[in-house]
DNA sequence: CATTTTCTCCATCTAAAGATTTAGATAAAA
DNA sequence: TTTTATCTAAATCTTTAGATGGAGAAAATG
């Protein structure tokens, strides 16, 4: 194949998985090719961070339905390391949400075990070179989960969650608590909304009461993770 | 081909791109497909959106560099519409942060002008079958940016290049930060780090020289917008 | 029309925040 | 050993912030 020409070295791989039989498959399989060299297996996510942290491998194959650690919070443990090893998650499971969130913590590649054996080295290659390798079908389903996310991400924090106690803001109040929000202070509310201190300080006297705060920082706090976003611009042309 | 007997009618195709010789090179594209009909072009994205409220086709072949609202925003608008539209970018330009942000808003398909035809034709089938069209290359491009931002926390993705004063802290420094990212006030802090509120307002003090704020609730926001998380809990048991 | 909200403003007061200077104790680094 | 950085603390002082009560005017609501 063309790829053997791309590498000095044979590329060292770690395979984790719980189930003895099913790293050594893989094992088997990776260890026919040329490029690609298993050093280790391990059997739970424990042992996986340590041997990484060891022999810092060029690929990590990882299965994640593990007992102990799950295999989507070792990924993301791993890449805390900050090494230029590269994990693939190799599993039965194709859900949407295991996908996504295993992209999201750095994963490379994800192959389904039920795959021929071909894509398996595909990705090796595809990831080994510095790319992404998703299969169009788990890509699809990435992206069904992703889009939906972003979609209700505001809308579930608005609504979903408890009350939103802002809604019970006047427009003069939202006003006022934008510009808390960019770092005001009192005196600079009043410059910019033409009014006296005092008149801000009612305002924001009677956001405190309907956000059920006593602090300016903990209004502002309580905006932001609400996701609060000012209705009209305040800012003077 | 095998997709012709998928489907009892022509799928109502829109083309949107500001240069009319490119919309229709891709209308005639296009109609060169059985399965595929090229209802209207559109030429900005206020013509686009209305076209789509009253033809709503099938799909919808977009260039996101327009005058006026950019393609992103017009993507994100008719999504609004709940349509069963989708959306296919088609464009020049490969930004790794162009794809993100098409694909967040609701994007299920881009391809680049540059690439070949048969390209083309290959997204509107995926696409027109519910799936998403993301050719590899992409696909990794959009994967190298989506990681990128998950690791950090959302922030500091344009502004990167700008120096983050929060580096200059001390330890004790995040701390108190990170209580102040709480809603605490200085009495607050001065109890759970068992230290006097003196201190606090020392450390407070170099806080805002390091940060070059003024206040609490700017040193509060400059943080959160740097994406600040404590290093250390400091929770008591 | 009467009522209620909203927005405006004032006075007064207490509490908290913030600025500034000085300084002792440690521990690491030079 | 001297220097430097960090954490701690105090005194003093000025400035904001926040609480409370009242009140007038405009606008929306019933």
């Amino acid at each position: 194949m063309r790829r053997t020409i791309d590498f000095k070295r044979k590329q060292k791989v770690i395979v984790v998985d719980d189930k003895y039989e099913h790293a050594s498959g893989v094992r088997e399989l990776v260890n026919l090719e040329n490029d690609y060299e298993v050093i280790a297996n391990a059997g739970n996510a424990n042992v996986a961070i340590s041997l990484i942290k060891k022999y810092q491998p060029d690929l990590v194959l990882m299965d994640i339905n593990m007992p102990e650690m799950d295999g989507i919070n070792a990924i993301a443990e791993i890449q805390k390391l900050n090494l230029k090893t590269r994990i693939i998650v190799l599993t039965a499971y194709d859900d949407a949400d295991l996908i996504y969130r295993a992209m999201k913590v750095g994963a490379c590649g994800y192959v389904l075990k039920t795959m021929v054996s071909a894509q398996l080295i595909k990705a090796l290659d595809e990831v080994s070179m510095g790319r992404i390798y998703l299969p169009n079908v788990l890509c699809s389903k990435f992206f069904e989960y992703f889009q939906e996310f972003e979609r209700n991400g505001q809308k579930a924090m608005e609504d979903d969650n408890e009350e939103n106690l802002l809604h019970y803001l006047t427009n003069r109040e939202e006003e006022v608590l934008s510009l808390l929000l960019e770092g005001s202070t009192y005196k600079d509310v009043a410059r910019e909304l033409f009014i006296s201190e005092t008149t801000v300080k009612t305002h924001v006297n009677n956001i405190f009461q309907k956000l059920q705060v006593k602090e300016k920082t903990q209004a502002v706090l309580y905006a932001i993770n609400k996701g609060f976003k000012p209705k009209k611009k305040v800012g003077v042309a």
